[in-house]
This record gives structure tokens, C-alpha cells and sequence, in this order.
DNA sequence: ACAAAAAGTGGGATCGATTTCAATTGATAG
DNA sequence: CTATCAATTGAAATCGATCCCACTTTTTGT
């Protein structure tokens, strides 16, 4: 594979000359026509890992999410993908599946990859240990977020979804609400306090359950829910994944919805608006989320000094049949 | 950040001696220990672009699909990965929209990252204008693959999967039976070839359509087969994304399913199990798709001169509600 | 106990680019 | 026509590791 020298030998050049083509430096047109031409017939292709180590700067960004396999992630990663290639960006996908280890393992490998910067949906755990300033490289999160805020990052406004969701089911007509949520994630506990919160505000008792983030482990605690002595009227579901696993335990049980059991939760997966009349839903700007999660990581590039902020998107209360009022 | 120098100093060992206990080599235990130990304390990370410009190989390799948010591909990806940080590898991961100058560009950008191999969903267009021997990486393909074997791939059965649809219909009672399939991948045109041979084996008509890969073509496609005329009594669709445009279709159009369209496809997405009594699909061995992608990959790396092989594997008929037999 | 082999270690070249600095060329002004 | 300055270009150092080769130390066999 031909090098930088062998380019320069073709075009009649030096080496710092064809360098000076490639990163838009100072070169007569003559010259880089020259030269362009000698890369197009030896085939050229520049050595990244070359560039890299030499000017210092990888152009490389960590996404650390979960499970891209969650619709949720896998939107905000499309979008993240999309802004950093039109940046000249490269993106790692790290998958860590709420496991604290394996987001330390991943932190680790970031640094020694010397990323520009990485975004990053953290457990609560992680969150709470993180010394962002010991990472070397600027964090933006996204989806969760350290309550005394450290670092940059976008998120919904958790709790005010969350009491939509209350208000729209109280409106509704529906009283005895309980929650299921997320165990792993401080989204998970910011929408149960706003879930909390509403009913409180409402004069109503607030059970909730935290579950693991699988769809399993929701069906088991919605079943289990249903089969209380006194099961509850409606549900508010913490997130698309969990809310698989209640439609699956309604199912097995033989509920209807809205007839037996309301439904209202968060993200608008494809498969929502399908389900009988639709499941009600709070949809998040998944799109805008990674966009503005990327914006804010070149900013943050641009101005190292300036003091961590944090965007907060506003969810979208999708109404739909899982909510309707009975008769 | 401590480099390499830093720590040999630090640990009273040359440089070399640090880089031996880093790739495992030779190193006295006494002497591993006391750099390990100096790498603990200067908190050092290699510096990847190190090591990959000097040892030449990146451990790299790139994932290009044509959307990840396809669920089929979120899948494959997740195992990929998976198996590709096991093996100590990173992944980057490209979108390329069906896009033939998308792939061109990400093709020409893996070159310059010199990935260790790439596994590639290509479409019909690239494939046939492809020249693997160019690259300078190996490619294994994944979900499509060229007519004439000239590199490593991992595909379905299409042409068996979707004969097993048209003969479960056939079973079922249904005799005009449609089908929709898209235009980029040979995946369609495999699909499509396996409908119109069973079809034709039973004597019947194949009435099909090709259309783009995305849930809106499906629907307008499959809205206009259900406005015409003689609308089909059965529908074969030809993957996850174009089945989801078939049934928003069938629900703006107030059809059922089977009652008066039957509705078969492939792909298991999550929501297939849960409308009405569910989508009659073939499941596709997502998970083991991208493993044997990654060992075929890496035993491709082994030896470089086998000759190119193809693992077929077989989707799995999973017969739902959509395709019951009409009393 | 001694020769031969193996294991461990260090020195210095090297991977392929960018960057700094100095040199050259060309343009402009006086 | 020459002095000045800006625009191009080249030479050589450098980024941070690995690898080859030579040298020293230890182990093994007899």
C-alpha cells in the first residue's frame, strides 16, 4: 500500500507537501493538482493510526449506551452516527448492558483509544463514582444524569413526562395507578418522582415497583401485580422496554386494555401505534437528543472551560387507546 | 498522560521491557510485577495509534449495514460486537442507507482506518461492481450475497424460507397470494425467486412487487394492491421493515388480518408476537448471523488462501395468527 | 563443574504521517 | 533594479509504541 512518500516521490514533491494536500494546508494549485493526481494513481489511502498519533487528535467519539438493541438507543445512536461522520468523526459503540464493570472497562479502553470525547448513558452507580475530570476526554450523557451536575447532558424532563402521563390517566378517569421502573438509571427514579409526585398531588396512594431493565423481569412484576389481591386500574411504565414486558404479562393474563387494565408509559417504538388502538405514550426527540448530545460535545471541544450545562427536552404526550376512558 | 518511557523509568526498566509485559511477551515475573506496578501508579494507558502505526494491525473492524435501526441489523450488530470485544477487537459501525456511494465512501474509509476485515450487508449494486481483492481486507457478507461466491458470507435460506411461507399459506387454505419485496438486496430477489417457484409449483400466479426498503414504500405499495381490483387474499412480505408498512396499510385501509388479508413475512420483531394473534413470520437466527460472521471473519484472518464459503443458515416458520385458516 | 541452550533485557531503528523551522520563490513597492 | 514581504516548499524532528538484534543472565544436561 502506497505511503506518503511514495505519493511525494510521484508528484515530484516532498513529503510535507503531499501532508500539506491532505489537511488543506498552504499549496499552489499546480502542485495539488500534481499531487492529487499521484494519489489517485498509486491508489493512495492515508494511515489513520499514522495521522493520529502524529497530530495528536483521533476524531474519534465513544458512545456508550446500554443496549443498542433498545428502539430508544438505537434511534439516538443512528443520529449521534449521522452528526459525527458529517463532522469528519468516527464513532465506538459500547454496549455495557447496566453493567457497571463494563462501563469502567469501556471508560478505560476510550482513554486509550485518546478519544475526542465520549457520550455516554450511565447506571446510577457509575454515575455517582464518576471523576469526569480524571477521564481526560469530555463526557456528554445522555438519557440519565448526575443530579449535582458535573458534565454536560442532555435528557427529558423526566419527572414533568411522568405526571403527564398521571394527569392524562387521572383525567382520564382512572384512579388506582401504580408505576413500574427502571432500577438501574436515574431516568428510571426521575420518573418515578414525578410519578410519585403527581399522585401525591392528586391525594392518591403511589405504588410503584423497580424492576431490573429487562423485558422479563417487568412481565414477572406485572404479573405479579395483577395477581395482587386488589390489582391496580391503570399503569405508568418507565420505558419501552419495560413496557414490552407489562403488554406481554396483560396478554398472558388475559387482560384487556383498557378495559381491565389502562396503560400509559414512554417511547414511541414502531409497535405502539399498532397494539389494538395504540399504547399511550410520552415519545422523546430521540432524534434531537443525539443531535443535540453531539452538539454539545463540539462545543464542549471548542470550549473546554466554559461550566457544564445541561439541555433539557421536553417529551410529547401521545394519547391513545391504552388510556382511554371506559364507559 | 505517562507514556511508555515514563513508565520504564519509573519501574527501572527500558522501554522494551514495558512493551513485553503490555503484548504478554518474555518478562521475569520479579520484573512484571514492578512495571505493572509503575503502570498502576501512573495511571498510563497505551496509546492505541501507537501501537496500531508500529505493530501494524488495528484490531479494527467495520460493520457496514444499511440502517441499524432495522431491527434485523440492531441484532446482528449486538452480536458482532459482542463477539468482537471478546476476541479484543473494536467495531466501527456504518449506516449506509442502501446507499451505493454511502458504501463506496465507507468502503474507502475502512482503508484508511486499515481494518483488520469488514463484515458488509451490501447492496445488489455494489455487490455486483465489488472487487473484494482490492480492498486489502477480507470481507464477509452477511444477510445478502453475490451470485458468483467471491468472498466469505453468511445468508438465509431465502429462496427455502420463503417457499416454507408460500407452502404454509397454501396449507392454510389461501390461493391468491401476493407478494412485496425489495429492490436494493438480493435478499428480495431470493425471496422473491423461492415465492414465485412455490407458487408456480402449485400452479398459481405470483403476483409481486418490488419497492424501495422503507415502511413508507411498503405502504403505499401494498395500499394500492389492497385498492385494486381483485385484492390479493394472502400477503408475503419480504422483511421486518416492509412488513411494518403492510400492516399501517391494512389498518388505514380498516382490513384485518386473516379475516380479510392473511399476512406472512419474516423477521421476529418483538412486536410481531403481540398484534392481534400474532404475525406469521420466519424467524431469522439473528444472534448466530453475526457470530458465525465474526468466526468466519476470524478464521478468514487465520487463512487468508481457503477458498471463500458461504454459510446458509435456515430461518425458523413460526405460524402465527395472520395466516389461520378462515372457517 | 562446564558447555550449551534458553530466558530475559536493553539499544536503536522503525511504523507513516504531521509539524516546525528554515530556505526558496515570486510578487510588490520604491 | 533592488529591497521587502508573503506565499510555497523542503529537511528533519517527532508522535508513542513495537520489533529486531545483540548481549547478559539463568537454566539445563551430562
Amino acid at each position: 500500500m502506497a505511503k506518503i512518500k511514495d505519493v511525494a516521490a510521484a508528484a515530484g514533491v516532498s513529503p510535507s507537501t503531499v501532508s500539506r494536500v491532505l489537511c488543506n494546508g498552504p499549496v499552489s494549485d499546480k502542485v495539488r493538482k500534481r499531487v492529487e493526481d499521484a494519489m489517485r494513481k498509486l491508489d493512495y489511502r492515508p494511515n489513520m493510526a499514522a495521522r493520529r498519533l502524529r497530530s495528536q487528535h483521533t476524531d474519534t467519539i465513544g458512545l456508550i449506551v446500554s443496549d443498542i438493541r433498545n428502539p430508544f438507543f438505537t434511534a439516538v445512536s443512528r443520529a449521534v452516527e449521522d452528526e459525527a461522520y458529517r463532522n469528519g468523526m468516527r464513532v465506538i459503540l459500547c454496549n455495557t448492558d447496566e453493567n457497571p464493570d463494563k462501563e469502567a472497562m469501556y471508560l478505560r479502553l476510550m482513554q486509550e483509544e485518546r478519544v475526542t470525547g465520549v457520550i455516554f448513558a450511565p447506571t446510577r452507580q457509575t454515575v455517582a463514582s464518576l471523576d469526569p475530570a480524571a477521564l481526560g476526554f469530555p463526557v456528554v450523557m445522555i438519557d440519565r444524569a448526575s443530579r449535582d451536575v458535573i458534565t454536560d447532558a442532555v435528557v427529558l424532563d423526566n419527572r414533568r413526562a411522568a405526571a403527564a402521563l398521571v394527569d392524562h390517566l387521572l383525567a382520564q378517569g382512572y384512579r388506582d395507578i401504580a408505576g413500574v421502573f427502571g432500577n438501574t438509571s436515574s431516568t428510571g427514579t426521575e420518573r418515578h418522582a414525578g410519578f410519585a409526585e403527581a399522585m401525591q398531588q392528586a391525594g392518591l396512594p403511589a405504588p410503584a415497583q423497580f424492576v431490573a431493565p429487562s423485558v422479563e423481569a417487568a412481565e414477572q412484576a406485572v404479573l405479579a401485580m395483577l395477581a395482587a389481591a386488589q390489582r391496580p386500574r391503570a399503569l405508568v411504565v418507565s420505558n419501552g422496554v419495560l413496557m414490552l414486558g407489562a403488554v406481554r404479562a396483560l396478554k398472558s393474563a388475559g387482560l384487556q386494555w383498557p378495559q381491565d387494565v389502562a396503560l400509559a408509559g414512554f417511547d414511541n417504538d414502531v409497535w405502539t401505534e399498532l397494539l389494538g388502538d395504540g399504547l399511550t405514550v410520552i415519545e422523546q426527540p430521540v432524534g434531537e437528543i443525539g443531535r443535540a448530545a453531539m452538539a454539545m460535545l463540539l462545543e464542549r471541544l471548542d470550549d473546554a472551560e466554559r461550566s457544564p450545562r445541561i439541555v433539557v427536552l421536553q417529551g410529547k404526550l401521545l394519547a391513545r387507546g391504552s388510556s382511554a376512558a371506559v364507559c
